[in-house]
DNA sequence: CAGCTCATGTGAACGGCTTTTACATGAGGC
DNA sequence: GCCTCATGTAAAAGCCGTTCACATGAGCTG
């Protein structure tokens, strides 16, 4: 993790070796601490030791940064989400509940990519690289969606797995954005993120009609024939 | 709609007369056509053919403007949600969609102060009026929420009212801040945001145990026993 | 090793933005 | 009619994005 050259610190020869991680890096920085509008060019150039003119050999202009920075930030998202699916294992609505959890840890972990890939406002269509990043990720939510819709009870009509995707996801980037960040947008909530979006998606797969008990191999008794200690719910003690 | 001095066009004096006003008029205009981001104080100024000086008469800097831009979004918000609701006429379910609907189309015909509101990235905690105003909106969702709550079927634990707006609004958000606006963060949807919210709104309150039909007085038959006409569910025909 | 080349960094400069300060104007109350 | 004070202006400081001509030296070529 360490750079030849002294982190940029004191003794830094004429050329700097390795600028463009570098700006990357304090981008990432400064975004997290003061958001993607009050992120600076010449201040990720002060932080990295250089000329306000030196980034511009690494990227066209401000936009063209936080763009490299959203497509990094979609990279690791597919990742994190990759890991937290895990192929479905060791069953299929366990890993899709991680994959939820995983969303918002992304959130609240990485606000600087998150707020990068949602938030700086971009063109979307002038990035071809950045959407096909984007879709990428989304194709995870996609594919488990997709093993989800096939375990859908046989007695109801199989939902689309592009519409529980989409469903799915607007729900997490719901959450993510009014309640997920640490500071940003706060409210009262009489629940945490994780708990709210967990009930929601639980609430809406009974919707579809899968069973919402967690055991894997447990066939589901019918809605209306559950043993009354079970009868709390998706949600807690919420008021 | 028309001033006493034209239109801040050719003969005005040395006072502008209604400078407040137009300020937020065209940070409006500007907003919209180039994201919150690229609104500027001095384009502003111009606009209303003011000195870039001008405007630190009515607002104590630029983010002062937006959040007063964001505060009367709420304002609007809450509106245009309160007619919709129509305090639940005819019938609750019926509302309630009117103001799911409302909620997209506030999002999709005001772009400019959705974004105020929800991406300006303004300390929330900051702002006292403005976080008044939110709360004022998101109670309507939750009014309604309440109305809804009531209806839950007997045999149903009762959801927390709370906790149903919350996820109401998440769905919401989710959805227009993804696919809602007319230009920005288009993706190739199989459906309208609209539809894509109507569904996922459908879903989740019969995973509640609400009916799904439409018709006012009619007691719903239990999930399983529903007439076969009848199971295609709440999306259409989206593969 | 000498020499060349080209990617990479520098310094200076332009225009624009935000914000402050001292000053100008004139609308409305006395 | 005069005074006052809210409201506007001009000028200036400091920052930022961006460009351009120029400097540096890493790495190839011989």
């Amino acid at each position: 993790m360490s750079w030849r050259k002294d982190q940029g610190r004191s003794e830094r020869g004429y050329h700097h070796g390795n600028l463009k991680e570098a700006l990357l890096q304090a981008a990432l920085d400064l975004i997290s601490k003061k958001g993607p509008a009050g992120f600076t060019f010449a201040d990720a150039a002060r932080m990295a030791g250089v000329s306000p003119a030196a980034p511009y050999r690494h990227f066209r202009d401000r936009d063209e940064l936080i763009a490299s920075i959203a497509q990094r930030g979609f990279e690791q998202f597919e990742a994190a989400l990759t890991q937290a699916w895990d192929d479905g294992r060791p069953d299929t609505v366990t890993a899709f509940e991680r994959v939820g959890r995983a969303y918002l840890a992304f959130a609240r972990e990485e606000p600087a990519f998150y707020s990068a890939m949602f938030e700086s406002g971009l063109p979307p269509d002038a990035n071809p690289a950045l959407m096909a990043a984007g879709e990428r990720a989304f194709a995870i939510i996609r594919a488990a969606a997709e093993r989800l819709a096939a375990l859908a009870p046989p007695g109801m009509p199989r939902p689309p797995a592009m519409m529980m995707a989409l469903h799915i996801w607007s729900m997490s980037h719901g959450v993510a954005s009014l309640f997920g960040r640490g500071d940003a947008a706060r409210r009262k909530l009489p629940m945490s993120p994780e708990e709210l979006l967990e009930a929601e998606v639980l609430i809406y797969l009974r919707g579809l009609g899968f069973p919402t008990e967690r055991r894997p191999g447990a066939t589901p008794p019918p809605l209306d024939d559950r043993p009354p200690g079970d009868k709390a719910g998706p949600w807690g003690k919420a008021k």
